[in-house]
DNA sequence: CGCGGACTTGATCTGTCTCAAGTGCCGTGG
DNA sequence: CCACGGCACTTGAGACAGATCAAGTCCGCG
């Protein structure tokens, strides 16, 4: 079963030779606000949140990303976001020079922006006009593989649920859905009394029907 | 004076021969929801607003784009938000074909699309983390040319005020926020009850002081 | 068995939304 | 030239979703 946040199918690399390989345990810092930005990851295999701090403290979880997706994007020469492994993954860095002097790792990044690009409107909308149970429904639905997309595919059926595991904490889910940690635990209490949501082990959810979840996204 | 959204400088448009030039009038809809998403644009002069619905008709303001920035990115073959002009624009309007096969054209996009990148990661912030008041003081920020980006150049100024052109109705602008145009108005007469804006004709604000109003921002 | 971290749940508080009047401004038509 | 209507905006009062504060509970681990 996959875990979220990533495409099906493996992920080809070009000039891998060129590039450094790094591996990461869970909850790893790959890159800090501040550091120079002189490197383009790849995600080959795992999953990392890239998240911002306000000066207070105030944190909101900006991006998470899988197999496929880029990160270190910037328009200065530091970075302005910090990026943590959620599980052991596997990434891909590229010198910033290596990507500029190739066509096809180019057009690689640039089709994964759009992707990524898109999924950053989707969660402007999430942030700016949904209510705490439709960011979590939507969140839930995101992680579940394939049908995180445009939606439901086809209309309801009987069989329809999802294992998935959740490999963020609460606190974590929060700053992502610029929520407060009791609000997402609430949400995931009301879904789960409505049964539409049933706990297993450790971070396993089992999301009874996921096209009942999907209805209360707010998108359909 | 510049009117916001804009970089400064002449926007230099790689085979604009095989563009199509269109020309809009202020509050036109260029890009409808559905539509089919043959084309990618560059915006020569102007400025635009990105916006998604969700299906009871709850709207958000994604992005704002001025001269040099680029729109119709999608992974589909439909576009999946609308885009309508703020004031009179020119558009460059290339067939994604045009685009596939020029190397100049797409470094152009990519780079656009980097720095777009950045900017919804900021907005993210502003959505998920701020305060009205904040929210309202970024977006002021974010016109004054030449100072939206990553805040103060410099200490405070005695001599620092701007004058901007808001170029959206309250609605919009809690379209964008993610706020209720009540709100809006609050936070606007708030800052002006403070003597940090000053009303002027039509849709003209001077911004007393940048930097003092850049302190409200929350991100400084 | 007892500790600690993540999570849940309850009670209360508060910022923002909602609903409801206004006010001001501009263009139109008498 | 002024009355009128419409629209954007402002302002107030009250409601409410989500934040905050404060106990618990659960569970894995030493």
């Amino acid at each position: 079963m996959d875990l979220g946040f990533s495409r099906e199918g493996a992920v080809d690399a070009p000039l891998d030779r060129a590039a450094r390989h790094l591996e990461f345990d869970q909850r790893a810092t790959v890159i800090d606000e501040g550091d120079e930005a002189r490197f383009i990851y790849l995600i080959l295999e795992g999953a990392v949140m890239m998240s911002k701090l306000l000066p207070d403290g105030r944190r909101q979880i900006i991006e998470l990303l899988g197999s496929g997706d880029v990160f270190g994007i910037t328009t200065t020469d530091t970075h302005d976001c910090c990026v943590e492994t959620l599980r052991p993954t596997r990434i891909l860095c590229y010198d910033r020079k290596t990507v500029d002097g190739s066509q096809s790792l180019q057009s690689l990044i640039t089709e994964r922006m759009k992707a990524q690009i898109c999924a950053l409107h989707d969660h402007a909308v999430l942030l700016g006009r949904k209510s705490a149970i439709e960011r979590v429904a939507t969140f839930l639905m995101r992680i579940v593989p394939g049908r995180g997309g445009s939606g439901c595919i086809g209309g309801p059926r009987k069989e329809d649920n999802a294992n998935v595991r959740v490999p963020l904490t609460r606190q974590e889910i929060a700053d992502y859905l610029g929520l407060t940690l009791e609000t997402v635990s609430r949400a995931f209490s009301h879904l789960k009394r409505d049964g539409l949501l049933v706990y297993g082990r450790h971070d396993e959810v089992t999301i009874v029907n996921v096209c009942r979840l999907c209805q209360h996204t707010g998108s359909h």
